[in-house]
DNA sequence: ATTGTTAGATGATGATCGTCATGAAAAATG
DNA sequence: CATTTTTCATGACGATCATCATCTAACAAT
């Protein structure tokens, strides 16, 4: 059957929001085009009107990420303007982002996925990905009287995915806490709070 | 038809050191079970005698990965008494580790994957493999007289995965020599054949 | 030498994979 | 209102998936 224009983009949207979520939590291989449609609330008929292959859904859900996952990183650190750079790391290495990889950051969820893939589109945006994430911790660690800011841009951006990696497979351990509170005290320092009680 | 005694020994061992190999190139839902026997040079008919299960393969070839690479590092290590620790980042952090996931460290391989797992065996796996690799970095930066002793070992691990993981990505672009360069330095300090050059 | 055991090849299972042809039905256009 | 256009559902395609039953031939034990 037919639907509307607007319904017909709505949907769209959804399939590619769905699955941004689901490629995220299951990996490119793990979840399938026909469970990506009944998530978003469709069957799998209509799938290759919209999408070339599932590759070019892989890339658009991608690029869709990324968007989603800066825009909340934006207004983040916009709410804590004083340490924008700490509130970056507290975000990033935390367990709420490591229980939660579906709404998280592409980099520790699919950038071994990615790294695995011969398809140039889809390995471009997760190149364009790392460099913007390299900019932004240029631009903090440098702006901030911190011995961070003598580090380069790339071994902090290792430190916090691989830290996010880490945490999720020892993620119903003992180590799990521990692991990011000592990744976020290597990278942004003692946390302030703590700081006066320990003095 | 039938194998002697020895001979089907010998093919358990080829198929789980291929399965290695395999499974850390394409990840666990990468590879199936018939091209992983192929492969081995077996047929897929035989798999079931000797795994319970692919889950079970996944294990057993883990554990036999960790195994092969800590003895591969170990080696390497006694080659370089003098400072073990920067043997360490410059084996782990390079580009042939890069190029050959294959026969690298499982934790940027398929720690992803392994994170995605429900199957507590193969997570117990990692966990122990992660806490080998602490204890190592406790041990040999400790004991070697840089600020990297006053690190968190998990701190310098992560850095190390989320190194590897990145510079896969970004293998052929012209950031990816830089990247590797910026975190060997960032961990073990600049290296020593330019130190005197620059001073 | 005979016989029982068993490793592995053959082949099939049902499920799921990505992909696509067709049809129906409603929106868009006249 | 009539006609064209287009979105999505239905359903099927062949390929591949993990798993297993069966068979056979050669080793192991007698």
């Amino acid at each position: 059957m037919r639907v509307s224009r607007e319904k017909a983009l709505e949907n769209r949207e959804q399939i590619i929001e769905t699955a941004a979520r689901l490629l995220r939590e299951h990996g490119f291989d793990g979840i399938g085009v026909a469970d990506i449609m009944k998530a978003a609330g469709l069957t799998h008929g209509g799938f290759y009107r919209n999408f070339a292959s599932k590759d070019d859904l892989a890339v658009k859900a991608s690029e869709r990420a990324i968007a989603d996952t800066t825009a909340l990183l934006k207004d983040g650190l916009a709410q804590q303007p004083k340490d924008p750079f700490r509130e970056l790391i507290e975000r990033y290495v935390s367990s709420a982002h490591r229980d939660d990889p579906g709404s998280g950051c592409i980099l520790p969820a699919l950038a071994v996925d990615a790294a695995r893939s011969d398809d140039p589109a889809l390995r471009a945006v997760f190149v364009t990905a790392i460099q913007g994430y390299l900019d932004l911790i240029t631009r903090l660690s440098s702006a901030t009287p911190r011995a961070a800011g003598s580090r380069h841009s790339a071994a902090i951006l290792s430190e916090m995915i691989g830290a996010v990696i880490l945490s999720r497979v020892i993620a119903d351990t003992p180590l799990a806490e521990s692991l990011i509170a000592a990744v976020v005290a290597d990278i942004a320092g003692p946390s302030p709070e703590n700081k006066s009680a320990e003095e």
